[in-house]
RNA sequence: GGCCGGUUGGCAGAAUGGCUUAUGCAGAGGACUGCAAAUCCUUUGAUGUCGGUUCGAUUCCGGCACCGGCCUCCA
């Protein structure tokens, strides 16, 4: 299989350090407030990842993080007027919830920075002693960029060319202003750890390098994140790392993209967010993971007002067509419908193996949905359907869809819709039973008005040789 | 200013040195229907620009234009 790789900028075979294991880090969360649809992305892209994997036969080892000391946290805390640590916790237990919602499985591990600071301060003496880090007297001990030469490899920054636009901070005792911070002194009041080198807390960079070697090793398959994090984190994890070891850090670098707000760079500096709490509250996971899967996992994604309401009407198709097969009585042929698992398997295959191509992958699905649906209108159909829908189920368990009892899916967005029109199920059944009675009597247009009436408010009427039925018009 | 990425039909979004450039939405036509809706079937329509390499380029290379990201907290 291939996956891209940020570090050479191309597709590369890949191949783990160990035939058959995997071992993964993903950057997660700073819990510094509440979970976006950006962190949802990251979530739901990684997950998948690491499912495929174990799909074909990996054993997967899949770590990320938590954040839950830094700046931010404290800065918010203290707005709110709570404890940072009380704060941060409030936060991971409700980021966990949500992405459990969202169909993200837990990492095999999810660690913290707080858990690990013994190591941070090991890993940073280790540094010290080798000449890559400094402490400088006010306790902040910075990584020595211009020691490392292979700096810059992931991100192709060049610091020689790179002046302008670089942010002068004044940081007393920093030697050079590439230098980045391995851990912080600690301001009055400030929650901090005593250390070697006065009291202080961790910079962000080295909880990851750290907490990836403690759980995985000193090299690692894959490490990932947002795009947004090629520079400076993982720029910087690579270079403390590898000064640490001697050793490469990961071999594939793999980076989600980012998504955007009707155009605009979704971000906390322009406070555009759009969180994750609301959007579960007005979709289903199926439709989310959806949206944010048919793009490519390195694209960008633009969150527009059709976005998520296209992807529940596909969802709402597709369950009602798992249900129709649900409801049929089971018939066909063993063999031909072998045959055509097979196939599908085959396919979802051939477009995960290149770079999680999800975009593929879900042309193909709306063609296996077509196929399912030209089955069920054939009385004479050859296919055992359900078989069929058994395997998709099997399959895309992996991107966390379609996994749903269809009823539950198709009544949760029926009632969303109703509740949106203020009418109730009778009142749109007393009026399709005074419909039938202008229908009988051939008075159209009355009836008409009605049905009309109803898809003002988006109920349509469908006319089926079963007798009337509605629907919600999506 | 530096680095990186992008520019595919009305929109979204894959792929590819030639064979029909996916898929979805929208549009068109049809089946069905009292008429519709839903559903199903069929279908129109695109590779920013200028050069180069090549028998042949949307695809490879280079210039240009435009857009975006990063260089500062960020998934």
């Amino acid at each position: 299989m291939k996956i891209y790789n940020t570090l050479s900028h191309q597709k590369e075979e890949f191949t783990p350090i160990e035939p058959g294991k995997v071992l993964m880090y993903a950057c997660g969360i700073t819990a510094s407030g509440d979970a976006h649809v950006g962190h949802a992305y990251q979530s739901v892209v990684f997950d998948m990842i690491s499912k495929y994997l174990k799909f074909r036969g990996y054993d997967v080892k899949y770590v990320r993080n938590y954040t839950d000391v830094d700046d931010k946290i404290i800065a918010k805390a203290a707005q709110l007027n709570k404890d940072p640590m009380e704060y941060a916790e409030y936060i991971m237990e409700k980021t966990d919830k949500e992405l459990a919602e969202l169909g993200s499985a837990k990492p095999t591990v999810q660690s913290r920075a707080t858990e690990s600071i013994p190591d941070m301060l090991q890993f940073i003496q280790t540094l010290i002693d080798k000449g890559f880090a400094y402490a400088t007297p006010e306790g902040n001990v910075y990584f020595k960029v211009s020691k490392f030469p292979g700096y810059g490899k992931l991100s192709r920054i060049n610091w020689s060319e790179n002046r302008d636009g670089v942010r002068k901070e004044v940081e007393p005792g920093k030697l050079d202003d590439k230098d980045f911070a391995l851990w912080k002194a600690a301001k009055p009041g400030e929650i901090s750890w005593d250390t070697p080198w006065g009291k202080g807390r961790p910079g962000w960079h080295i909880e990851c390098s750290t907490m990836a070697m403690k759980f995985l090793g000193k090299t690692i398959d894959i490490h990932g994140g947002g795009r947004d994090l090629v520079f400076p984190h993982h720029e910087n994890e690579i270079a403390q790392s590898e000064a640490l070891t001697g050793q490469d850090f990961s071999h594939y670098w793999m980076h989600n993209g980012l998504l955007k707000v009707n155009g605009q760079k979704m971000s906390k500096s322009l406070n555009n967010s759009i969180y994750l709490a609301d959007l579960l509250k007005e979709y289903k996971s199926d439709v989310i993971r959806f949206a944010l899967l048919r793009t490519l996992y390195r694209s960008d994604i633009n969150i527009t007002d059709e976005l998520f309401p296209e992807s529940e009407k596909h969802m709402y198709r597709f369950y009602q067509i798992f249900k129709k097969i649900q409801e049929k009585p089971v018939s066909g042929q063993e063999d031909v419908t072998d045959k055509y698992v097979t196939q599908i398997e085959q396919d979802f295959i051939q477009a995960m193996d290149d770079d999680f191509n999800t975009s593929e992958l879900f042309a193909k699905l709306f063609g296996w949905m077509d196929f399912l649906a030209q089955e069920l209108a054939n009385k004479n159909s050859p296919y055992i359907l359900s078989k069929i829908v058994a395997k998709l189920k099997e399959l895309f368990a992996i991107l966390g869809l379609l996994q749903r009892e269809p009823e539950e899916f198709l009544s949760f967005v029926r009632h969303k819709y109703l509740a949106k029109t203020g009418l109730s199920e009778e009142e749109i059944l007393k009026k399709i039973q005074e419909r039938a009675e202008y229908k009988k009597n051939k008075q159209f247009d009355l009836a008409d008005g009605i049905r009309n009436q109803l898809a003002e408010q988006h109920i349509a009427l469908q006319d089926t040789p079963a007798g009337t039925v509605w629907d919600i018009e999506l």
